[in-house]
DNA sequence: ACTTCAACTTGGCGCAGCGTCATCATGCTC
DNA sequence: GAGCATGATGACGCTGCGCCAAGTTGAAGT
């Protein structure tokens, strides 16, 4: 007794001939003739009497129809709750973010899972470093989107894309309009940063210790986003990373590229040995295509596996 | 959705192994490995994570599982309805018979159908010629086997058998031990014979009438079985319709073959534009199978399709 | 550290269930 | 009696799903 076969005895009671059953079920007229029939053989029960060309229950199936039905409603609850479930229904998606990438990457990788899953809870979390950790930890979320790698033995790390680094600068500024800066001339300029201490401010402060270049900070943020404003609004000029500025990200303010050669690695942190959602690989595969396209220069051919995460 | 696909994820969620499902749904791990994927891969839902070799449900398939379970349930309920009504019950097989056919014949018939249908009611009627009409009519049966054909526009007969008549005599009688005596050598001795102005009766009297033979009944029964024990109680011979007495349904009287020709005809009974249960159809099967086999001669090769009544 | 084992996966193959279209038989309608 | 609608049947092709054999990978045993 397959599916099908309740279908179409279904299909045939209720519509009370071969015709209608097929049009029904969208299918031609012989199929449905010849599964009944062969139903009728294999069970040895007898659904329907033929007269003048028409079908129609015998009493037997007049008991049996009550039963499909029955199965057909539990099948139907079935279909619309994995349905549901398809859509996103009943779970969430947890997730978070250090702040450079929540600014522009990680809304526009949401849009994707959203038109993916148009049901699914989404739950965004912006963290800094150092709440990163028990966020997983505790289970909190599934994954967290990190401008860093640290090692953490209940943790694993993932590539997630590499960028580069901007020299930004309020419009109307010296430097503004230029192609490119070198990393000793912004050191001329009154500098807004992030506190060295923080690894993201000592992504900043790399750049300029590699070239030995003295510098002053002025200002000290925390997130990118008021380093952008601060700098907006005149008060200096920065260094970020190329996520939190992409795609007009941050409008109002000019990005000028580095002479020197820069780099924002970017990573995917997960508990270790907890399964993954089929959601959060969604989103991670999707966060990782938003930043690799926004990446300034790769070969951009392989994809990386979703599910390659170990070793 | 198939029902095969929630059969085997369902397996897989009971046994926790792709192996222990294939095992319990008999069959080999490949299919079920292959089919779970696929079925995961077109809903869009992930039912197991797989952890070191091992499947274990996703939270969402928790969910999933009750309603599978339900739909199982119902699915179940169906199959021993199915297969209750498949071994005949809930149904009734109501056949009415003359009284020379449900000696031998008829029993021996609704044995095969007992086989068939373990649990189906059964309801044999034993009628006269006259009580057969209304019988059917009514509805009170679906057919019955008679020994000739009425006209009646409310009534189809179809060909069941034709059998020839024997001459009966009671052991130690002057005749017994005869290969075959002629019609002429019967009207010799008293006869016991059936009213001729039963239709059954005029069969009897036939033989003697077609060849001019003056004869004398000296014991007017009804049936035929009231015939033979009035000749097994040495009242007298009689002649009497092969069926009757096969398969020695009657022991204690000799049966003598009949020099001149002789045929019974039978028929089938129903009534005109009703149509026939699986489980009547099955039993007139049943009943030309047996009457056939004890034809006197016959190719006995084609079998008359059992639904060919119209025309 | 190497082997062995027990799972699942993958590839290749074959059968049969079920789809199609074309054609035919039947009973109803005008 | 011609035309129409409905099913039945035949021929044929695709694909789901069965099988076996061989390849992975993690866990356990020596």
């Amino acid at each position: 007794m397959t599916l099908r076969q309740v279908e179409v005895i279904r299909a045939v009671m209720v519509t009370g001939t071969i015709g209608g059953a097929a049009k029904l079920l969208n299918v031609s007229a012989p199929g449905i003739s010849r599964l009944v029939k062969y139903t009728e053989r294999s069970l040895g029960i007898r659904f329907f009497q033929r007269q003048n060309g028409r079908y129609f229950p015998t009493p037997e199936a007049e008991n049996i129809f009550e039963q499909i039905n029955g199965v057909y409603k539990k099948v139907d609850d079935l279909s619309e709750l994995i349905s549901k479930i398809g859509r996103g229904g009943l779970s969430e998606l947890r997730i978070g973010s250090v702040p450079s990438i929540s600014q522009v990457m990680v809304p526009r990788a949401i849009e994707r899972v959203r038109r993916r899953y148009p049901d699914l809870g989404i739950d965004i979390n912006i963290l800094k470093i150092e709440e990163a950790i028990d966020y997983l930890l505790l289970g909190r979320g599934e994954c967290v989107a990190m401008s860093y790698r640290l090692e953490h033995s209940g943790l694993d790390f993932m590539p997630l894309a590499s960028g580069e680094l901007y020299c930004i600068v309020p419009p109307g500024h010296e430097l503004a309009g230029r192609k490119q800066v070198s990393a000793a001339e912004i050191t001329r300029y009154p500098l807004i940063g992030i506190d060295p201490n923080d690894p993201y401010g000592r992504i900043m402060a790399e750049i300029f210790a590699r070239n030995r270049l003295d510098y002053n900070i002025t200002i000290r943020a925390r997130f990118g986003t008021t380093v952008c404003a601060l700098v907006k609004a005149g008060l200096g000029i920065a260094i970020i990373d190329q996520f939190t500025v992409a795609h007009g990200g941050y409008p109002g303010i000019e990005l000028l590229k580095i002479t020197e050669p820069t780099r924002f690695d970017t990573y995917i942190a997960v508990k270790r040995g907890a399964p993954l959602s089929l959601h959060v690989e969604y989103f991670i595969e999707a966060l990782r295509t938003e930043m690799r396209a926004v990446e300034p220069s790769r070969s951009n051919g392989k994809a990386v596996p979703a599910r390659g995460r170990k070793k």
